[in-house]
DNA sequence: ATGGTTTTTACTGCGTC
DNA sequence: GACGCGGTAAAAACCAT
């Protein structure tokens, strides 16, 4: 017999976790934005400035028993490679060895020999149409991922798929990136569903630059025919208001301020989020409640200026909309 | 590429705690 | 004296052409 074995890879494998771990750095702490740490001790995310743990229960791959001398650990030893989710099939598929020699290292038989020729054919086939899927699936875990440090929800994650799903289906990825396509098609799925994250927030989470999401986006998005209005810069106001800890009634003015100045056509051409920041400025200053220009301007990624320039705009607009 | 618009950067002055 | 705020000028970024 020819000897299937499971794949090992170390080398994606250890550049995997590489990535992965870059990638971790990169996260902060959704409560006061510090940097995350792992406890692998316990499992968990924790920011390392205020002690908010962010993830638990993490599974550990490595092994779970102990080894003091290589004979043990050979003794110990049950399986191959941990697996990562990172590879579609969890790097558990066959590979078959190209030699023709049973386990024993024995020549084989011409019958045997050309059953196995059909073996490899097969195995083969399954595989490269796996290509397609193998990419898929690593566009797809690169989504979750941004997704989910952009406490984006799950059907976003489910229309960025629809979206990456069609880009590949359609041959856009050939020239691009998987990860700048991925990253694009959660950017337009964010907007489609009314979460919009502004480009700054998703460079921030992937791993590809900014210009190469907005000129990937663009493409896909025009492709595929993704209608896509300009951003509500209302629908970012609960978002930021919340993170400033504004209560509801300072949101409620912040979009009725957006209201009357977009009834003005006060909007065009200018960036949704520094509207949605003015406002929500603005909003607490009406209702006063304490917020700093320069905090508004951490949560939106909006320069001082541009808020104090928008709001006063804002504040002149609802005076217009109210006395006439 | 170009030009017009918007945003950012950097700096300054003013008032308050 | 640091901080929040406002204004300005020049640079940079963005967008349609």
């Amino acid at each position: 017999m020819t000897d299937t074995r499971t794949r090992t890879n170390d080398e994606t494998e250890t550049s995997d976790e590489r990535t992965e771990e870059r990638a971790d750095e990169r996260q902060r702490c959704p409560e006061c934005g510090g940097p995350l740490v792992t406890d692998e001790e316990r499992g968990e995310r924790v920011c390392a400035d205020c002690g908010l743990v962010v993830e638990e229960d993490a599974v550990d791959r490595g092994p779970e028993w102990r080894a003091f001398d290589a004979a043990e650990r050979e003794q110990k030893s049950r399986v191959g490679a941990p697996t990562t989710t990172m590879m579609h099939d969890k790097g558990l598929s066959t590979n078959i060895d190209w030699r023709d020699k049973d386990a024993y290292g024995n020549s084989l038989g011409s019958r045997q020999r050309e059953k196995m020729q059909r073996l490899r054919k097969w195995n083969e086939r399954f595989r490269t149409r796996d290509s397609k899927e193998r990419n898929l699936k690593q566009a797809l875990g690169e989504i979750d991922r941004m997704a989910s440090a952009l406490g984006l929800p799950d059907n976003v994650r489910e229309m960025a798929s629809v979206i990456y799903r069609r880009a590949l289906d359609e041959n856009l990825l050939p020239g691009r990136s998987i990860e700048g396509v991925a990253t694009g098609a959660l950017y337009a799925a964010a907007r489609q569903a009314r979460t919009p994250r502004s480009l700054d927030e998703l460079t921030a989470v992937s791993r590809v630059e900014k210009d190469e999401i907005a000129r990937t986006y663009r493409y896909v998005a025009r492709e595929l025919g993704l209608e896509i209005e300009p951003a509500d810069p209302k629908s970012y106001v609960p978002r930021f208001a919340s993170e400033l800890d504004l209560s509801d009634e300072t949101e409620r003015r912040a979009r009725s301020l957006l209201d009357s100045a977009i009834k003005q056509g006060l909007h065009s051409g200018k960036s949704p989020v520094g509207l949605a920041a003015a406002a929500v400025y603005a909003a607490a200053l009406l209702t006063n409640e304490k917020v700093t220009q320069s905090e508004v301007s951490e949560v939106a990624s909006i320069s001082e200026v541009t808020i104090r320039n928008r709001y006063h705009e804002l504040l002149d607009a609802e005076e217009g909309t109210v006395a006439p």
